[in-house]
DNA sequence: CAAGATTGACCATTCAATCTTT
DNA sequence: AAAGATTGAATGGTCAATCTTG
């Protein structure tokens, strides 16, 4: 019975703001979570030329037979939109660490395929990324909190269903609408 | 013996690779990461017509005395570059959420302070600040993995002392690039 | 029309240069 | 000159529209 006096916001918890240890654990995760993907943002830039995302583009193509892989295979597994992809492999093939080839089959796909010197960038980069995950990340915590950080991660990744890359669409309305409690 | 273990850049250990649960816990890691934050981006944007950056902007003005702060003391506090927030603070004065002030004691400090207008934002945008956290962050972890998620964040923290804006140098050491021919 | 992918316009961030005040 | 902060050019990302093939 209810209704909630001013409600707006959503659920059967309204906005129940986040108590004490929730806001010091989010501040604290946001910050270290920052401060370890601008370190090695940072040092891969100054130190091997190449953005992060570029890094990681190259690393999941090596991985794949034949080192190449479809445009949106490649955007699912890198958790990236279509249309980011689509730029940076852009630019990726103008660097020449990449190149695309249609399919035979449908020609309405593409694939992308890891160069020479695409792979040669990528060894280059790979011990800064190694060494700055190692001082900033694997080295500070104990075995046992590596172990605790990958179930959690687990967790959240599990409650956080990938969203397909066409935008979710919320319809035509413009307004903050409230969505059903479970979604 | 010139070891110098704490510029070398990787000459500890060359290029140790990660170990398998290294590697698993890494990608677990960001994957995680990036789901959460990108989904606090989209719903923020399409839910409040804010970018999470600047909502922490009006977040920590809003928790500031006089909900006001020096640029430097706000950019340091953001774990932010002097230069990104005085473009952010410049959109935002824009958009009537912040006006900026000199000091009158110091004419090169400016403060940024947060407009009745900017406010009213913040408050618009905290429910779904609030509930994407806990769909995607609290609500999947135990009481206890908030706990371990802490202190984890903590010790990231602690062994990542925040670089001062003005980019790290690290001209010691000229040291010679592996890189391509090419460029 | 739908699927796969790309494009263009626009916004945010970075890096280096600059401006002002001490 | 150094400290505090801003500016502009260049780069990367997002969103919506488009192109092409099935």
């Amino acid at each position: 019975v209810t209704t909630d006096p001013r409600t707006a916001a959503s659920e059967d918890q309204p906005s129940r703001l986040l108590d004490p240890s929730e806001q010091k654990a989010w501040r604290t995760f946001t910050d270290a979570t920052r401060g370890l993907f601008d370190a090695l943002e940072r040092r891969l830039q100054s130190d091997a030329d190449m953005p992060l995302a570029y890094y990681e583009i190259l690393l999941v193509l090596s991985e794949a037979p034949d080192q190449t892989l479809r445009m949106g295979e490649l955007a699912r597994r890198l958790r990236s939109s279509s249309s980011r992809l689509s730029h940076a492999v852009g630019r990726l093939e103008a660097a020449d660490h990449v190149r695309r080839e249609h399919l035979p089959s449908d020609r309405r796909g593409a694939v992308a395929i890891l160069t020479t010197a695409g792979a040669a960038a990528l060894a280059a980069a790979t011990p800064v990324h190694v060494e700055v995950l190692r001082r900033h990340l694997l080295d500070p915590l104990t075995r046992e909190q590596v172990t605790q950080l990958t179930a959690i991660s687990r967790a959240i990744l599990d409650a956080n269903p990938t969203p397909p890359h066409p935008r979710r669409r919320r319809d035509d309305h413009p307004l903050p609408q409230p969505r059903d409690p479970d979604e």
